[in-house]
DNA sequence: TGCCAAATGGTGGGC
DNA sequence: CCATTTGGCA
């Protein structure tokens, strides 16, 4: 493989890297701390650095590059993006996780070298436990002076073994864990359990820690702001005094997890922890000069000493980039929301998945509140975050399963769909594990698809496109696979439960989706969620853009008041506004309250102003 | 029935 | 941390 040298080495897919960021990326020497505001460009500049240090062979093979995420979506684009940018035998040496699937990955695989009492069974479950069943767990055991909230807390910070000795917390800690081991047949862990089962086995074996820093001398991190602190222990104890090179990327500004956990100072903890080179990147390139203008005005306010960021995108809108809307009635502000959209999305200056609705809290109220007027205008609203059965559609939509049906019921309800037919192929290859130098093999498979997908065209010619016919249709492209071969094949649906949760989830959104449309083409469009306006919480939205975001309820009493402790309400806020890349709106409705005052001081000096909305004169 | 205090849920994520 | 719901009691 021919390497680059690193002064001949240029970035790919993008012009140029702004000086920072150049700088950032030729700092191999020592971890690195690279802290950008909103659009800045986070995660390509982690794409372009393992693609420099892949291509130059500053990480040379065997050596490879650990990538850690928190969510699945940021992984996945992660390694995709340096995927595209090299050869697979340099790709492969790139490992983007996200925190939980390494933590487990690794519990999983040296679970043996776990000290009694704390080794799992091999068919450990992973449960996800909320407030209540902690609440519950201390009730029953009596821990009366613990207080459920910070419960979770208290099981991140206790190292293993744990003394049963102590305070009650820390009794309760200890008879938290035993409880999970109790039943050996049924052991429940979840993630956070599992990082301190990971920072208790690399802390007891020297040999396993000293194998995994062989692997990965350089380690990158995403959204560093959203580190809990259970995290930060396992990375320090994994990595300090190691050599191990970081490079960490986030924005405090956008730091809005606290409340869940995350450490509050993470930054100031890595750069103390790691001995890290701060350096922050200048460069906006999402929005427009005018909305990184007002950005700014609120940036300042969470941290005065920022810098000014360079606006680097094009404005492409006329008239106001920001405002706040005002409505009398809750009716009037649905049917003007709906109308101004539809004026935007008719003439094509807009596409409808291009705008999206935010809110504070309770998605699904206010899509309840706006779905009527939308549906009037011919508008549809995606709540990813709504439960259709048991699931998410969010995490429906993630499914392997439903990846798989949805793509063989495409290929029943489409003339011809080349990018279906190859990924349906891939699916089957997968699921029967089929050698794909195997030619024959390969032969007898496309015959098999082949055959379906005439066999499917024809159940869809005789099945109506409406609801009743969602669960046949379903099991049409289930039985071509067969459930049992599936479940064999993932192990995540060996659980009947489990794939019950998205296989009643795929039958029952596939139904609703079949209730507006006209053919089965425009039910899977729906099902996928294409052509509709984005509706979701100020957290989901993050690390997401949209040309056009409104903001729904400036008067929701859900703004908490802004204290000195609590500024994460002043970061949600940021968070809301920097996903606009061209325009940001906000709506405030008379009926039902006033406005959020310190959000409304905080606009008006950036010059946003407040306008009783006319929208329905113009018809 | 009405009052008050206590309990509960909401902003999230992970195999 | 706030709004809403629930439960106990008069």
């Amino acid at each position: 493989m021919s390497r680059v040298r690193p002064e001949n080495w240029r970035p790919q897919g993008v012009d140029d890297l702004e000086p920072r960021a150049w700088e950032a990326l030729r700092q191999t020497g020592r971890s690195v701390l690279v802290t950008a505001g909103a659009g800045a460009g986070k995660t390509e500049f982690l794409a372009q650095k393992a693609s420099y240090l892949l291509q130059t062979g500053l990480c040379p093979a065997p050596k490879r590059i650990l990538a850690i995420s928190f969510k699945r979506d940021a992984a996945r684009n992660l390694s995709e993006r340096v995927a595209k940018r090299c050869p697979p035998e340099q790709a492969r040496r790139f490992n983007s996780y996200t925190f939980d699937a390494f933590a487990k990955s690794l519990v999983d695989r040296f679970r043996a070298a776990l000290p009694d009492p704390y080794r799992p069974p091999a068919d450990y479950r992973i449960v996800m436990p909320r407030r209540q069943d902690y609440r519950d767990f201390l009730d029953t055991r009596g821990f009366h002076g613990v207080n459920a909230d910070q419960f979770e807390r208290a099981i991140a910070r206790t190292r293993l073994p744990v003394v049963h000795e102590g305070s009650e917390r820390e009794r309760a800690v200890a008879a938290y864990w035993q409880a999970q081991y109790d039943d050996q047949d049924d052991v429940q862990l979840s993630f956070l359990m599992i990082n301190r089962l990971v920072e208790l086995l690399i802390r007891m074996n020297p040999s396993i820690l000293k194998a995994l820093l062989l692997t990965y001398p350089v380690v990158f991190l995403d959204e560093f702001q959203d580190t809990t602190f259970a995290q930060f222990q396992l990375l320090r104890t994994a990595f300090d005094g190691s050599g191990a090179v970081f490079t960490a990327v986030g924005d405090d500004k956008q730091r809005i997890m606290v409340w869940a956990g995350a450490m509050p100072d993470a930054f100031g903890q890595f750069e103390d922890s790691f001995a890290a080179e701060r350096i922050s990147l200048i460069c906006n390139w999402r929005s427009h000069e005018d909305l990184v203008r007002i950005q700014h005005v609120i940036a300042s306010r969470i941290d005065p000493d920022v810098e000014e960021p360079e606006a680097r995108a094009d404005r492409l809108v006329d008239g106001d980039v920001a405002a706040i809307w005002e409505f009398d009635t809750e009716d009037e502000e649905s049917d003007c929301l709906a109308q101004w959209i539809e004026r935007e999305v008719q003439p094509g200056n807009v596409e409808p998945h291009d705008v999206a609705i935010l809110v504070r809290m309770r998605a699904d109220e206010v899509e309840g509140e706006l779905a009527p007027a939308f549906a009037a205008r011919g508008l549809r609203l995606r709540n990813a975050a709504r439960i259709v059965g048991d699931i998410a559609i969010q995490d429906l939509l993630g499914e392997d399963l439903t990846q798989i049906l949805l793509r063989l019921t495409r290929l029943g309800a489409s003339a011809r769909s080349p990018d279906n037919w190859n990924a349906a192929l891939r699916d089957l290859q997968f699921i029967e594990a089929i050698d794909p130098a195997d030619e024959a093999r390969q032969q007898l498979l496309q015959d098999r698809l082949q055959k379906f997908v005439r066999e499917m065209r024809h159940t869809l010619r005789e099945l109506d496109p409406v609801p009743e016919s969602a669960a046949a249709a379903a099991q049409a492209a289930l039985d071509f696979i067969g459930t049992e071969v599936l479940r064999q094949a993932f192990p995540a649906y060996q659980r009947q439960p489990d794939f019950d949760r998205v296989w009643n989830g795929f039958k029952l959104l596939l139904q609703e989706s079949l209730q507006h449309s006209e053919s089965w083409s425009d039910a899977l469009d729906e099902f996928e969620g294409l052509g509709q306006i984005a509706l979701m919480t100020i957290h989901k939205s993050k690390g997401l853009e949209f040309h056009t975001i409104i903001f729904y309820g400036l008067d929701n009493q859900t703004w908490w008041s802004l204290t000195p402790d609590r500024l994460e309400e002043l970061n949600s806020f940021f968070v809301a506004f920097t996903r606009a890349k061209q325009r940001a709106f906000f709506t405030l409705c008379a009926e039902r309250g006033q406005p959020v005052a310190w959000i409304e001081n905080l606009l008006a000096p950036a010059g946003v102003r407040r306008i009783a909305f006319e929208g329905r004169h113009g018809e």
